[in-house]
RNA sequence: CCAGCGGGAGCCGGGCGGUUAGGCAACAGUCUGUAAAACUGUCGUAGGUUGGUUCAACUCCAACCCGCUGGA
């Protein structure tokens, strides 16, 4: 039985794509994205899709940008692709720089899944203050909320969901135990791209200008004729960043473009929106480096791409 | 040459005679249904130069240097 999956993770700008293709040329394999923005439809550009010729990719364009998605969707949909995808007899490649959901499929501790967001109880926890969320946390949970970090209790959406969790699900936690080991019995290979931060830096800003010439501002435009600035896709940073230049229409957006050359006020949009893959980076850096036992490869050392051949080689022809 | 305004941490920038501005960037983290999200910590006292006033000056005064604007 088939049960091999590799997984290549790391930060934006790494060359993931490029390399996975690579390996499922020579494995047999098919690409499985791990990546929390490329799900949507119509959203190209704004989440840096590179569509590989020749290889499936799954797990990109699935829904459209008004609908909400999360780790739990990813969990199920993920790990029925892979299986589909082994029972095949090919070798499914996972990758993705959503450290949070790609764990989702390998570490067998997430078992909170299974008690769903109520909307109610959120709603209304929109209008509570932080403070009141701690008071509600501590009154049903005493210790617990000792236990909580610094960067948690000050966290306005973490603690909604632990109070949701904590109200809603005492006994199906209990229910779903032997339902969390939903990787149990894969041979995963978790390989992860690594790079300084200063040259991720400079491959990213160099990729935000190309992004913006092959016409970014465009595909915004498209999405706003179907999608609202709300809806959960349009949250995106990218589109984010760029947001204040379709509102003030009336007097941006008629400023021609010359090639290469950005309107005064677009320019420091973009270089808000280069911040922002900047500090992606250097989380998506963090996660896999704090929560992974992958093994790392620095795409600035010779003959990384080797390197990683041979590893994948022997894991791949052993038993 | 005269007048006005301004000079502050890598950048932007409010306030103030004495305790931390703040924001951005940068760096290190947290992570169990928004994760390209949200949140935490670190950037150890910087204030054009030189004097003066004062117990105390980034803050008041003077001179000078630099920049911008207006005038001759």
């Amino acid at each position: 039985m088939f049960n091999k999956l590799l997984i290549i993770s790391g930060p934006t700008a790494t060359g993931k794509t490029d390399l996975a293709v690579k390996l499922a040329k020579k494995y047999n394999g098919e690409l499985v994205s791990g990546d929390s923005c490329q799900i949507y439809k119509g959203m190209d550009i704004g989440t840096g899709k590179d569509q590989p010729n020749g290889t499936p990719i799954h797990l990109i364009d699935i829904i459209t940008p008004d609908k909400k998605f999360s780790v739990a969707d990813f969990q199920k949909i993920g790990l029925k692709t892979i299986k589909e995808i082994q029972s095949r007899g090919k070798l499914p490649i996972l990758v993705g720089c959503s450290g949070f959901y790609i764990d989702s499929l390998i570490n067998p501790h997430y078992n909170t899944f299974s008690i769903k967001p109520n909307k109610f109880l959120r709603f209304i926890f929109k209008y509570f203050s932080l403070n009141t969320l701690q008071k509600i946390y501590k009154y049903l949970d005493k210790d617990e909320f000792s236990k909580l970090n610094h960067s948690d209790v000050n966290n306005h959406y973490r603690l909604t969901r632990k109070i949701e969790i904590k109200l809603f699900s005492r006994k199906k936690v209990a229910l779903f135990k032997g339902d969390v080991r939903r990787t149990e019995g894969f041979n995963i290979l978790h390989i992860s791209l690594t790079a300084p931060l200063e040259i991720l830096y400079q491959r990213i800003d160099a990729r935000v200008n190309k992004r913006m010439e092959i016409g970014f501002l465009d595909e915004i435009r498209r999405l706003l004729k179907k999608y609202k600035w709300t809806d959960p896709g349009m949250q995106i940073a990218a589109y984010q960043c760029l947001r204040p230049y379709f509102e003030n229409n009336k007097k941006v957006i008629k400023i021609p473009l010359h090639q290469g050359e950005l309107p005064e006020g677009l320019r420091g949009l973009v270089k808000l929106w280069s911040y922002a893959e900047h500090s992606d980076a250097r989380r998506q850096t963090c996660w896999f480096k704090t929560k992974t036992n992958a093994f790392f490869f620095d795409i600035t050392k010779n003959k990384f791409q080797e390197n990683i051949f041979r590893h994948v080689d022997k894991w791949y022809n052993k038993l």
